[in-house]
DNA sequence: TACACGTGGAT
DNA sequence: TATCCAAGTGT
């Protein structure tokens, strides 16, 4: 045995994991340098982005949102309708709506200062047992234990925890919290989500380079990726409907704002039939917004959601008609500045694509 | 507790 | 092509 064993050995797991991260750290633009406090709300908007969304998707939505409005009480004095069209293809949009009224209570209850404290800020819309104690320990440097699915991924390997999730939650809490340290926890929290990001990934991870692998219970039995757990997933349903891009004469389209709650709740629209399993397509018309003269498109928009696939059948037509209630036109030119959910802009896309 | 809630990239 | 899944929250 080498000295240097004996020194490792002698580490706890969360050195040995800090020792990692200040040498292999992700520099990502929400982070402040070593040893630095970072910004509360720069912290606290990318953890709202970050909640099930990827680093690569958030950065440019993060940077933009940071340029437009650099302080909690300016996102507060925005526009609803700004917040949304700058959240447009982000996804999980009851995110950006609790994100404006996040800051509208932190402006406005707390000074422009966000609690420092995990029940302070898990009162706060949008914000979690996860996001509460991410803040805390990040933004504030106190102890808290963060639990994502990092981390879970890394602790159910490390202690072979068999149980499947969301079951062994508090189990995979009450381990993290043996782990976590009293110094450093913010620090301690990203790390676990680096090595969860970089090395400990859900597939083929990269045992031999990680800090951890030698109290690795999973890895010493050669089957990391069999952990966490989980119970098998329901299938995923279809969905079938018809969406009506009306042009006017001077080139305005037809589009209409969703209801503030539920799916997309708050986006454009292009305005359509219900989205149903038993879609027929031969009443689709009956759900047209204006009477004209409707055509077909060949082909058909596909979107995937979380919960079910959607196949929509494009209709277009050309009119010169005043916009019925609930619904108004927009100048092409604009179109594109619209709070538009991504399927939204396939439909867009697709009617497009056969015009001239 | 279980389900609703988006999107795009990786395999 | 199909499936998985990524720093979860609200109901």
């Amino acid at each position: 045995m080498t000295p240097r064993r004996g020194i490792d050995r002698a580490m706890t797991a969360a050195a040995k994991l800090l020792n990692w991260y200040d040498r292999h750290r992700r520099h990502l633009p929400w982070r402040a340098a070593p040893g630095v406090r970072p910004d509360p709300y720069a912290v606290w908007l990318s953890e709202i982005m970050l909640q099930q969304t990827t680093v690569q998707a958030v950065k440019p939505f993060y940077e933009k949102f940071l340029r437009i409005w650099p302080r909690v009480d300016m996102l507060a004095a925005a526009e609803s309708d700004d917040v949304m069209r700058a959240w447009a293809g982000l996804g999980y949009y009851s995110r950006a709506r609790n994100l404006h009224a996040c800051a509208k209570a932190v402006a406005q209850d707390h000074g422009g200062r966000f609690p420092d404290t995990e029940e302070g800020l898990r009162a706060l819309p949008g914000i979690g047992p996860y996001t509460a104690a991410a803040i805390t320990a990040i933004a504030f440097g106190k102890r808290a234990i963060v639990v994502d699915g990092n981390v879970e991924r890394v602790v159910t390997r490390l202690f072979t925890i068999e149980e499947p999730m969301p079951r062994a939650k508090p189990l995979v809490r009450e381990k993290t919290d043996g782990l976590t340290p009293q110094k450093r926890a913010g620090d301690f929290a990203q790390a676990m989500m680096d090595l969860g990001a970089t090395l400990c990934t859900p597939r083929r991870p990269a045992c031999s380079l990680c800090p951890l692998n030698e109290e690795c219970q999973a890895r010493a039995e050669g089957r990391p990726e069999e952990f966490p757990v989980k119970a098998p997933k329901a299938e995923r349903p279809s969905r079938m409907g018809a969406a009506f891009f009306l042009r006017r004469k001077d080139g305005a389209v037809l589009v209409r704002t969703r209801p503030p709650k539920g799916l997309l709740g708050g986006m454009t629209e292009i305005p359509g039939t219900e989205w149903s399993k038993d879609f027929k397509l031969a009443d689709a018309l009956q759900s047209a917004p204006v009477e004209a003269k409707w055509k077909k498109l060949p082909g058909h928009v596909e979107h995937v959601f979380t919960h079910f696939a959607l196949r929509l059948t494009i209709f277009v037509a050309s009119t010169q008609v005043k916009a019925p209630k609930g619904a108004r036109f927009v100048k092409d030119a604009l179109l594109d500045d619209e709070a538009l959910p991504s399927v939204m802009r396939k439909v867009i896309e697709h009617a497009r694509s056969f015009e001239k």
